[in-house]
DNA sequence: CCAGACGTTGTT
DNA sequence: GTCTGG
DNA sequence: CCAGACGTTGTT
DNA sequence: GTCTGG
């Protein structure tokens, strides 16, 4: 599945590998993210149609992670829709409009997956992993986004209006599945503007841009529990873990 | 008809 | 044990 | 995903 | 808002 990932790259950096044309948020910009947990805000890649124009535009904003409903009476839900099942977006109620009609990537540097061991005492732990490609290369992971109109709110609020995301989830490839048998849909960078195409909003479609990321380009680096507390963060969360401390994989 | 859910994961 | 917050 | 709370009243 | 269960 994916519950925490890195972000670090700069904005200037993705406005670029993602091709955007319109910066969202050009007031905005988001400090280098190793540890980003739910509910957290985060970029996103989508392709809208700005008001008073007739074409879809790709842009860059910034969203909150933890999809809330257009029906949600308070945005408390988010907290647990931060994965979307790909087998099944088509038919959920929480979904199924933001998987026609708003879809997006998630870009990161790569995921956290924990995978439980059995200690040298013989007490269970888990033991994080960086999922990363091994060429450093961004990820760009499938996800939906919703508006929610906060009926708190003022209608000239520039907070009236909440958008929010979620990470589409697959099964495991062969490898990464020993480490968990679930893991973030990634599209690859030939499929992203049909991905991404507001236009194209037939299930059937869209569902066959869903296909299972090419194997073989991922590597999975042990790390320190540091990860496991939110209040953590920089780029040693990512770093390798000395051999001696790290468990054997398979 | 109304009430209540609407989601995923992992673990036992 | 289970829910909420980050 | 993991960490941390899990509660109410009244008083400062 | 829309579907499912009772």
């Amino acid at each position: 599945m994916c519950g925490r990932y890195a972000s670090a790259r700069k904005k200037h950096e993705l406005l670029e590998e993602f091709q955007v044309e319109l910066d969202g948020d050009p007031d905005q910009e988001l400090g280098a993210d190793y540890n980003v947990a739910p509910t957290k805000n985060v970029y996103a890649v989508l392709s809208r149609v700005p008001k008073e124009a007739e074409r879809a535009v790709r842009q860059l904003r910034i969203v909150r992670w933890g999809l809330v409903p257009a029906w949600a009476k308070d945005p408390s839900i988010g907290s647990r829709m931060i994965n979307a099942r790909a087998e099944t977006l088509a038919e959920k109620p929480s979904f199924r409009q933001a998987f026609a009609k708003r879809r997006c990537l998630l870009p990161a540097d790569g995921y956290f997956e924990w995978m439980p061991v059995e200690g040298d005492d013989g007490k269970k732990r888990k033991q994080p992993y960086f999922i990363r490609p091994d060429d450093g290369g961004v990820l760009a992971m499938a996800g939906l986004y919703e508006f929610w109109k906060d009926p708190s709110r003022a209608d000239d609020d520039p907070l009236k209006w909440l958008v929010t995301c979620t990470v589409i989830t697959t099964d495991a490839e062969d490898e990464l599945g020993r480490i968990h048998d679930r893991m973030p849909m990634m599209i690859e960078q030939d499929r992203w503007a049909e991905w991404l195409d507001p236009k194209l909003t037939d299930a059937e479609t869209v569902s066959g841009l869903l296909v299972p990321a090419s194997p073989g380009r991922l590597a999975a680096i042990p790390v320190s529990t540091d990860v496991n507390n939110v209040r953590n963060n920089g780029p040693d969360l990512i770093k390798p873990l000395p051999p001696e401390e790290a468990p054997a994989l398979f």
